[in-house]
This record gives structure tokens, C-alpha cells and sequence, in this order.
DNA sequence: TTGATTAACGAAAACGATTTCGAAATGAAC
DNA sequence: GTTCATTTCGAAATCGTTTTCGTTAATCAA
């Protein structure tokens, strides 16, 4: 019944404990006759080693950290399909914790896993987030830690991301490029870095191509819970305020998509009366109709990235050499489908 | 910069690392006034007890392992956001895995997380888990089992589920109810139980209507990666072999819009030729248009109730009485929507 | 003064593995 | 037979806490 020990089978096999563990470690100074002997026994009495004496021995427990917003979302979840696979490879396992967009909590759990001692962090941050002592106080401890998706530029440490600025900038080159004359933004709230850089991408675009930026012409949403909420009242609203509109570039899918069912319910034609285009490109953003023209996110690839950045982090720590932190932006790409009109034949001169 | 230990404190107020521990535990053969020199110091030198020593100490580690088939489902991050939110709560953490829906993957992981000595396991089995092998040397161990949504009933341990035969009687019965006289049913793949037991749901309610059982109207889907490409294959070929069906009940959601994609394309009207019923009512079955009526499926209840299972276990286990397993069965409802015609109304005798 | 209590603290043994360092045994070399 | 090197093993310290069981000193009753 009760698990068994380096202990038991040294006493067994009436050699000492020491060499058991040497020999189950391959050490160099046990002959292969005994190796073979604690092998063999080790395999029938089914040992596993302790993981809690083996952590306290070796100060690492082969476990990271993850804490996101929010799980229910499907970009994050294929973020954390993508860490926990990696990581598997790796051999080191995911604690996941959830912040709730509350900075609060996210100061609460990383502290969590810092009395855990897990050997790394993995962080989205939370909307509400505004210092980052907590987070300072990770990497004061020497201990791995690597943003992705939502980040902040201050904190000196390893991020993932992707080109937000330019991947709006696409976006709403592309609502340019099919003929849109006025642009409308829903953006997301005013703190996240992604939801400014979104912002910057839109307004660029419009300027280098001699458009005028109009602030009244964007939205906010706040992109919680009531994403699809928000999408259709800001739909509403806007409809009341600007008839004139003929596109939108929103900051995420499902609040595009909430746009998207009031512009059905009343009867607005998109892409002929207004084209959007979204972004995240969510499985949804394909079968809603008309289908959402949208920016591809790599949830995936960025988990995966994060990870193997957090992992090199780790090596080094371990080889007691500075860890050198990096910058890395993954590529986007504009799925084009049926929210937004074909785009114009430039004039040939 | 190395973390602050007992000793530490110990040697600094001159007294016994003994009588550290003791104080900070609020031991009652320590002082009033010793305990609040160690504590007032403890709290200005950051002292954070290793979990790693006390993990070996107490053979707990307040952590729990969570296998789930796939992570990217929406069902799923429920419940993974319930037995998260509810673990934090009882200061615990949780480990997450993902079994990809292989046998072999979720044994590997059972093993895994024996090996980190979780307190306890959260498990939905994967579609190809067929010998339960891996999931009795847990029970064997006296660590706390609990089996969730995808569940073996052979084993002997704890599960959460949802009445699905239930549930799916109650969805046949809308589409008997709403005037449908031939109903075909997409079924999910042959081995898990709640496939198994939403087809016999449909099966019952069609007998009990007096309505005859046609195997040819019964068609399989994996539910894996492909479901919405399914949905389209399998509605592409039922109205190929079955004009005069004028109802589907689908085994989830994501084949349920597939199929639904594939009518609209069609021009097959939705609910006038074809009325649809869906499964786990995914946020996207109220988007989708027609909206699709469905059965909902309760995932962060579940994931709650999971791990409200799971801490009663593991406290019995800790105060060394015999684990009491219990079955959950969580109530579940029918959702109208677009895809199902008004209810007929009965004749009045 | 003696003996019995009580209050306050510490020594030391766990928990189970890892690793350093030294010891014994064997073999080789002369 | 002595010396030196090599092979093979083990004693013991260590990781940081927890907890049992003493021990001391002070208090109190008699």
C-alpha cells in the first residue's frame, strides 16, 4: 500500500540507499551487475521517486505557472493548449489560474505560485492592472517569467505578442482598400496594451491614406463577459449617430459579431451598407453569416512560443547564467471573407 | 536574495528553530511575546514557509491534477474555469493536462501526476479509453478519483454527470412535440458513454411516441477536431438518403451549426423542413442563425461540483476514514430557439 | 522545604532523495 | 611484498519543516 522508498529497496537487496540512487541515476561508480539488480527490482516493486523530497533535494519541481484572465475565451484556451503541450514535451507541468481581469487576484496568485515555487511564470495580464510590483518582485527572485498577449512594455523581462499596431493597420487598410470612405473603430478599454496598439493601427491608417481621424467615431467596449452585449449596443448606438458609416474595424470577433446581429436584426447589409472586420479570428468568425473577414491570431504558436522562451529562461537560471530576455512578435494574417466587399482594381497609369 | 528560512529567523532572535515553527503556527506552549517577535520578523524578512519542505513534511501538496480530452472546447473551459475557481477557494491548485483523446497520452498523465503525488484527480476520459487500468492503481492508492462528463460507470469512484438520456429523451421529445414525424439522430463516436446514452434517450422517445426506430437514420460523428466538417458530411448525406426527414436531434453543437451551415447552403429551410436540436449549448448556438435550440449543459456546475467532490474525498482520506463515492447528476434544460417550430398545441378532450 | 504543576522552550528525529567525500577492495606494476 | 591506481560502495550531510518528547525554570500548595 504504501509508496516505496529508496529505503526499501536498498534494504532488500542489503546495499545501501546511496547506491540505489546511484544506480537508478546511472552513476558511473556502480558496477553494471548492481545497476542492473536495483533496476530490476526498483521496476518490480514499482518505485516512483518522491517528488517532494526529489524538489526539496534539487529546488525545482518541474512545474510552471500560468495565470490568464479568462478561460472561457478561445484564443486563451488555445493559448494554454499550446504551453500545456509544449510543456508536456519539456516534462514539466501547468498550474493554471485564472485572474478574472482582476488585478487584485493576479497579485493574489502570483504570490500563490511564488510560495509554490514553481520554476517559472507564464502571465497574461489582467485589464485592471496598472503597477506591476508584483510582477517585479518575480523577477527580483531571479525566477523566469515570460508575458504573452497582454503585456506591459515597462517590465523588464521576456514578452510574446503579436504586432497589434500593424495587424490593425492591415485590417483597416483593407476596409480602405474595398472602398470604405468613413471608418468606424470599436476598441477595446483603455488600459490594455493590445487594445491601444489596436487603436494606433486603426488611426495610422486612416491618416497615411488622407483620411480624417474623427474620434467620435470610436466605441469602447470594455470586452468582458458582455462582449456579444456590447457589440450589438454599440451597433445600435452607432447606426443613431452615423448613418454615414460604411465600415468598421472592431477590436475583437465576438464583439464583432454581436455588431453583426444587430446589423441583421435591422436589416443592414454587410458588407453593401457597412463591411467589418474583426479580429482574433475565432472558429465562429467562419461559420457566423455573413462570415467575419478578420485578423488571425495564433493562440497556439504564441502559447508555444511563451513556453519555449520560458523554458531557455529556465535552462539558464539553472546554469546560473543571466537570463537574457526577448522581445517576440508572431505574424497575423487578414482572413478575408464575406463582411467585407472585394477589393478595388487600383487604377493602372 | 536567497529565500529566508526558519533557521534564519531562529538564529537572528537567538532562539530555536523549533520554537519558530511553533510560533508562527500559534502553537500554545509559545509566549505571547515570542510569537510576536517571530512574527513581526518574519514579516519584515518576507519569510515564505517551502512548500517543497512542507509538501514532504505533511505528504500533501494541495494540488490537484485535471485531465481533460481537449481544452479548446467550450464546454470544457467551463469546466475548467469551475473546478479552478472553486479550488482556489479551498487553497488549492490545479494541474492541467489535456489527454488529446488518446489512451495511451492519458495513461502517460495518470502516471505523471502519481508520480508528482497530486492529492487527488479530476478526470473526463478520453473518446479511445477503452481499459481502466490506469484509473483503478489510483483508487488503489486511496487517492481521491472523481470522473466527470465523459465517465466509465464500470469504474468504482466518484463521477459527475448529467442525466444525457435524459436529457435527450426531453430533446426528441420537442421535435416530436413540434409536429416532426421522421427524426434522424447524429450520433457522437461508439464508445463514450454519454453518446451512448443520448442515443438511447432518442431511441426511447421515439418508441414511447409510438414512432418507429429506423437504424438508417442514425449517423456517427467522431466529435473530434472535425465536428463542424462532420455536421456539413453528415447533413450533406442525409439529404442525399433521406428526403422526408423533417427533424435532427444532433449529439452536440459544433456538428449541430455544421449541419446547419450545410442546409442554409442547400436552401433547405430551417425549422419549416428541418427542424434542428443541438447539444451543451455552446455560446455560439444563440448567435448562429437560425439560432439553434439545444440542451444545456452545465460545465462550470460540473467543474464545481467535480471538485467540491474531490476536497470531501480528500479530507476523508486526511482524516484516515473510507472514501463514500457518490454519483452527481446535474440537472440539465432545454433551450428553444430558432431551429425547433412552436409546440403544437395538444388537443383538448 | 518538598513535591507537584505549569509555562516556555529545544533537541532530535523524522520526511525521502541527492551528493560529496572517503574507505575498502581489487588489480596492476615493480 | 610493497606501492599505486582503479573500481565499487557507503556514511553522512543536506534540503527546510513539522512534531514528539524532553528539559528547565518558575509557580504553587502543603
Amino acid at each position: 500500500m504504501k509508496p516505496v522508498t529508496l529505503k526499501e529497496i536498498a534494504e532488500q537487496l542489503n546495499i545501501s540507499v546511496t547506491t540505489v540512487s546511484k544506480a537508478l541515476k546511472d552513476y558511473p561508480d556502480i558496477s553494471k551487475k548492481t545497476k542492473a539488480l536495483v533496476k530490476e527490482l526498483a521496476q518490480t516493486l514499482n518505485y516512483k521517486p518522491n517528488a517532494f523530497a526529489v524538489n526539496l533535494r534539487t529546488k525545482e519541481s518541474k512545474t510552471i505557472g500560468l495565470i490568464i484572465p479568462e478561460i472561457v475565451h478561445h484564443f486563451f484556451s488555445s493559448v494554454i493548449k499550446g504551453i500545456v503541450a509544449q510543456a508536456e514535451k519539456k516534462g514539466y507541468l501547468v498550474i493554471i489560474l485564472q485572474s478574472n481581469e482582476s488585478y487584485e487576484l493576479e497579485k493574489k496568485q502570483i504570490q500563490l505560485l511564488l510560495r509554490q515555487r514553481v520554476d517559472g511564470i507564464l502571465i497574461s495580464l489582467a485589464n485592471g492592472t496598472a503597477d506591476y510590483n508584483h510582477l517585479t518582485d518575480v523577477l527580483a527572485q531571479d525566477k523566469p517569467l515570460v508575458m504573452f498577449d497582454k503585456i506591459a512594455k515597462i517590465v523588464k523581462c521576456s514578452k510574446v505578442i503579436i504586432d497589434d499596431r500593424q495587424a490593425a493597420y492591415a485590417a483597416t487598410q483593407h476596409l480602405i482598400d474595398t472602398g470604405c470612405k468613413r471608418i468606424a473603430h470599436f476598441r477595446g478599454a483603455l488600459l490594455p496594451q493590445n487594445s491601444i496598439d489596436r487603436f494606433l493601427g486603426y488611426k495610422k491608417a486612416l491618416l497615411d491614406n488622407n483620411m480624417p481621424y474623427d474620434p467620435s467615431l470610436v466605441y469602447i467596449c470594455q470586452c468582458g463577459d458582455q462582449s456579444f452585449e456590447e457589440g450589438k449596443m454599440n451597433a445600435r448606438q452607432l447606426l443613431k449617430d452615423h448613418k454615414d458609416v460604411d465600415g468598421i474595424f472592431i477590436n475583437t470577433d465576438m464583439v464583432a459579431i454581436g455588431a453583426i446581429t444587430e446589423f441583421n436584426a435591422q436589416g443592414v447589409k454587410i458588407p453593401e451598407d457597412i463591411s467589418v472586420v474583426g479580429f482574433s479570428n475565432w472558429f465562429m468568425s467562419s461559420v457566423i453569416s455573413p462570415s467575419l473577414t478578420t485578423i488571425d491570431q495564433p493562440g497556439y504558436e504564441m502559447g508555444k512560443a511563451a513556453f519555449k522562451q520560458l523554458y531557455k529562461e529556465m535552462q539558464q537560471v539553472k546554469n546560473k547564467k543571466p537570463i537574457v530576455y526577448k522581445d517576440i512578435v508572431l505574424e497575423t494574417g487578414l482572413i478575408k471573407r464575406q463582411s467585407t466587399k472585394e477589393v478595388l482594381q487600383k487604377t493602372l497609369h
